[in-house]
DNA sequence: ACGTTCATGTAAAGGGTTACATGATTTC
DNA sequence: GAAATCATGTAACCCTTTACATGAACGT
């Protein structure tokens, strides 16, 4: 789980962090993070709004109304919220989490219907080819940007890259198990029950 | 993010799940899930005592006193709860997504120290390390268990170690890459402020 | 002009973590 | 028999998600 901790949560740290590009409102920073840290971070829009809220409470960040007909709330660093960002920077990092329901399907696969199971898989398979795709695309745009940060990004995209074709190659070979297992089940007649003993 | 929603969350169907291999305790369950499926899933100890809470709130679960001195509840599944599981099984699953604090301070890294950086990393490859001999004691575990969901639960233990060891190889590779720039960064001096312009 | 997307939020509910507590077993 | 650790919980807090809303800009 999590180690430091500051007194912010490390959400709020990147959205803090956001802000060291430069002033943008809430919406900015949710559309920002979606098209680059999105395959290590998210947030559901309305959240940005909450931490915009919290933030400036904190003192961390502060706002001005931006001109022109449409209401928009730019946001910048303060002092006191600039020098939390940089201590987030310089500290540990806690450790990730993986949450990953498909993987609990598959642990308890043999009190399932393998088929479904199969479905399921496949499906996943085909979020990690899409989001592979998306992560490529990014890595374009940012192979073409100049810029000194472009290193730093490109490098944990690569992870984010690498991720997902573990991900591909082993739904592939598992998919593979499963297919061969439900074949062999056909093949003897209906499936057996499953419930020996463990322990 | 998520997509079905029964009415139950994720880790509420794994609660259910763990209770197909037969009654059990909240804490035996919160101390299986640690040795089985700690590398897709986790919990709090606090969190499986709400859980049960929950649960038998909504009659997908039984509890019965355990006798003997020691006060212990032990739980087991009711007809809906085992409906409440099998339905789960046969469903699609929520895409996995991954929180990664150390990734979102490399991304930034270029308005932070690159030493503290750097040990940041290391920390977290030591972490993914000791992740992986775990992982691996349990497949030897495994490997010698005979039963029919062994397999299922190797699948699902390689991708575990699968992305373990795609973690390592990133920090080695990012950990390379930030000595070089270190070093290049010594040798020319003290560092450049990095404040260009983006977008 | 009208529908759609953009942009901006609020409210409620809930999962999950941290911190706080405590009796029973085991260990030495 | 004291200390450690096992086992079991409760309470509070809060981040996060879902659902609900709404006005402005834009395309056609």
């Amino acid at each position: 789980m999590s180690r430091p901790e500051s007194e912010l949560a490390a959400g709020d740290h990147i959205f803090l962090a956001f802000l060291l590009w430069g002033p943008a409102s809430a919406y900015d920073i949710k559309k920002t993070m979606a098209v680059s840290v999105s395959y290590f971070w998210s947030a559901a829009h309305s959240q940005v709004y909450q931490q915009a809220n919290r933030l400036l409470r904190g003192g961390f960040i502060k706002e001005k109304e931006a001109p022109g007909g449409r209401r928009k709330r730019i946001l910048s660093l303060t002092p006191k919220g600039r020098r939390a960002v940089t201590g987030w920077l310089a500290s540990p990092a806690s450790f990730p989490e993986f949450r990953n329901e498909s993987l609990a399907k598959v642990f308890f696969a043999a009190h399932g219907d393998l088929e479904k199971i199969r479905a399921m898989l496949l499906d996943q398979r085909d979020h990690h080819v899409s989001q592979l795709a998306e992560y490529e695309g990014i890595r374009k745009l940012l192979e073409l940007a100049d810029n000194p940060e472009v290193p730093y990004e490109l490098m944990t995209l690569r992870l984010g890259i690498a991720v997902e074709q573990t991900c591909i190659a082993w739904a592939d070979e598992v998919l593979k198990d499963l297919d061969r297992k439900i074949r062999s089940g056909r093949d003897s007649g209906r499936e057996r029950r499953g419930g020996s003993a463990r322990k």
